[in-house]
RNA sequence: GGCCAGGUAGCCAAGUGGCAAGGCAGCGGUCUGCAAAAUCGCUAUUCACCGGUUCAAAUCCGGUCCUGGCCUCCA
């Protein structure tokens, strides 16, 4: 049984797919007008966790993310730098592709673009005017709140409390300020789609809509985001979806907390905003930051510091050097043992349960490091053979379709350097030391460390 | 002003009525030719603060302080 905290609800609750197995899940993507920051990837490497643990509990996960490639911020790019809404978004969309590897993101099946989906929103749209939920002014065409009573529901923002919201938008055409456009009217605007609602553009929302409905259905399981989404933009989603169809849009509403970076929220004024791009060039490892993004709880505020990047970074390499030595006994003789076993059964159960409870992932961290810890005590007497490696191994590789923390393919070493191996065992046996440290510095320029234990000599690859 | 989170060791971070997980860093021991890695031990009598309930509170209740977010650009 999973259960997550519902927006909606408030409240943990268990996860029932509408299908049976299946999971149909929409996470809000990038706006294409620059790079992405790691606040951004804080919520994707949440749905990432999200969408890889639910594949590990055995659900069949069917999911989309959005591009948002027309709105205000990529037109104002594409004018600036004098260039058509494709040329100038295409930059970062195949940047975001490359931020997503750099992180091990899991791809969604599916990437919709709004630029590429206009009919599906005019459709949607016409439907809401054809039931009275939408209204045409000076060419631009409004939701209207007053129509959809549930307005409010997941931001648990009462009616009256957003109808004498303040706004200083001029926006005096609208019948109601709150309303919000579903598609803004173009006179002379430099990008625009002649369509039969008029010539314009589509509205922020109701892309959103109108593909996670197309590719998804009209009801589905789960819709994610960042805590600022909540209200307005997925409460307008809600709206939109609800008043066309007459059905419930989505039945979990998963949200997580900003980052903060050294107690502040990220701002370029502030100079503490920085993009993945930024961290990589520093050297920063990126399996460091995907671990630092994923270690606080998702609904907890995270407070980002280039010091706790640098303790992440320990981490990862401890657990990399711990999967090395394990895969190291691949080929080492010797008797079963049959406590790993146990050890195995029982950290496996111990990051599940603790991942099914609202992906717990410190919790399901610690079964994996007590699991480590027992397992080097064995390595410590020399009583893990190649069967039990095997098992080790294939039980990091499950856990690592979650976190994907691992690099599970190693290397083979060269003959040459298996070779100076042997020849620096010989030399330390007859105490050359000189000629063992050479070749040990050696080894090392070449991304080879050696480890020296009573029973022999070992390497991982740093 | 309304609504929502958070405050746990030097740092990061679980735990939400029954002896305070785990990671990083540090110190001491073991191992080692020296290292590295590993390992053992130590590092929060106390969970922002003040009251209350209870046999028992980090956890529940009331209040206070601090930090952050949303309230029509936002992950």
């Amino acid at each position: 049984m999973i259960v997550v905290f519902n927006t909606l609800s408030r409240k943990k609750e268990q996860i029932i797919p509408v299908q049976d197995k299946q999971i149909k899940m929409y996470t809000c993507g990038p706006t294409v007008y620059d790079y992405a920051h790691i606040g951004n990837f804080r919520a994707y490497v949440f749905e990432d966790i999200l969408h890889r643990f639910l594949e590990y509990a055995g659900y069949h996960v069917i999911r989309v993310m959005n591009i948002t490639d027309v709105d205000d911020k990529t037109i104002a790019g594409a004018v600036r730098e004098n260039l058509s809404l494709n040329q100038y978004t295409q930059k970062y969309i195949d940047g975001f592709f490359q931020d997503m590897e750099s992180l091990k993101l899991k791809k969604a099946t599916y990437f919709p673009r709004a630029t590429q989906h206009i009919p599906e929103m005019v459709e949607l749209i016409k439907k809401l005017l054809a039931k009275g939920h939408a209204y045409e002014k000076a060419g631009s065409i409004y939701f209207r709140i007053s129509s959809f009573p549930d307005y409010g529901k997941l931001s648990h923002y009462n009616f009256e409390q957003i109808l004498s919201s303040q706004t200083d938008e001029d926006e005096y055409e609208k019948e109601q300020a709150q309303d919000f456009v579903l598609w803004k009217g173009s006179k002379d605007e430099p990008f625009f789609w002649e369509t039969d609602i008029g010539k314009g553009r589509p509205g922020w929302h109701i892309e959103c809509s109108a593909m996670s409905m197309k590719y998804l259905g009209e009801t589905f399981d789960i819709h994610t985001g960042g805590i600022d989404n909540i209200f307005p933009h997925h409460e307008n989603e809600i709206a939109q979806s609800e008043a066309a169809t007459g059905k419930k849009f989505v039945n979990y509403w998963l949200h997580c907390a900003h980052l903060l970076v050294n107690g502040e929220k990220m701002s370029k004024s502030k100079g503490n905003f920085y993009t993945l791009r930024d961290l990589l060039g520093k050297g920063y490892n990126p399996i460091a930051i995907r671990y630092l993004l994923m270690t606080t709880h998702y609904r907890d505020p995270l407070n980002f510091t280039e010091k706790s990047l640098r303790q992440a970074e320990n981490t990862v390499s401890h657990l990399q050097a711990f999967y090395q030595r394990v895969c190291f006994a691949l080929k080492k003789p010797g008797m079963e043992n049959k406590e790993i076993e146990i050890f195995i059964d029982s950290a496996s159960k111990g990051f599940y349960d603790a991942m099914s409870d609202d992906l717990n992932i410190s919790a399901a961290m610690s079964e994996i490091f007590k699991f480590i810890s027992n397992i080097n005590d064995f390595f410590e007497k020399d009583m893990i053979s190649a069967m039990d490696a095997k098992k080790i191994t294939k039980f990091l590789k499950k856990v690592n379709e979650v976190i994907e923390i691992i690099e599970p393919d190693i290397e083979e070493l060269s003959e040459d350097k298996i070779s100076l191996i042997k020849e620096r065992e010989k030399a330390r046996k007859e105490k050359d030391f000189k000629k063992a440290d050479e070749i040990r510095s050696y080894l090392s320029t070449q991304g080879i460390l050696l480890e020296d234990t009573k029973y022999g000599t070992r390497w991982i690859r740093k």
